[in-house]
DNA sequence: GCCAACGTTGGC
DNA sequence: GCCAACGTTGGC
């Protein structure tokens, strides 16, 4: 089994709003990065464990914990002309763009901001949310730093 | 294959 | 809103 950090602006999709949800169920629609899509297909499996994590706000971090709960499948949103993330090369026969399901499990029992994260950079050398110019939206935790973090509840 | 121009992410 | 740090596109 493998941890991640999953990364939505909360404006427009937040972990309230997974909660929400109908079976607090909701695809992971929107990627359009190889590199996370490679993830997401060859890595990401049923029953793993990510972070929410609330980017581009006003205090950016770690807010709850979901599941996976489907394994890749076809996003798709880039099929619809009119979705935001809509990529006209992307054909419904050889999808181009694939999603996930998560699955809310908890809040944390406080946020845990990312400048929080930041100061204990040294504790964690190779987390990759902290790496420099860092812009995936999914990233792997080992599972080291996922229980450290855990610990800081 | 190179690289300039452009688009996006996301912290601040 | 600014801008650094990417990733992508497309001309050559």
């Amino acid at each position: 089994m493998r941890y991640w950090l999953m990364k939505s602006e909360p404006d427009a999709f937040s972990i309230d709003d997974l909660k929400n949800c109908p079976k607090k169920t909701e695809h992971w629609d929107g990627v359009r990065n190889y590199q996370v899509r490679n993830m997401m297909r060859d890595d990401m499996k049923k029953g793993d464990l990510a972070f929410f994590y609330h980017s581009n706000c006003a205090e950016p971090g770690i807010v709850g914990i979901m599941t996976i709960t489907r394994e890749a499948y076809p996003d798709h949103t880039a099929f619809d002309p009119e979705d935001h993330h809509y990529d006209p090369k992307s054909d419904p026969d050889n999808p181009r763009w694939l999603m996930v399901d998560v699955t809310y499990k908890r809040h944390l029992k406080r946020n845990i901001s990312l400048q929080e994260l930041k100061q204990l950079n040294a504790q964690m050398p190779d987390f990759a949310l902290l790496r420099k110019g860092n812009r995936l939206s999914v990233v792997p935790v080992e599972k080291e730093y996922w229980d450290f973090i855990l610990g800081l509840e």
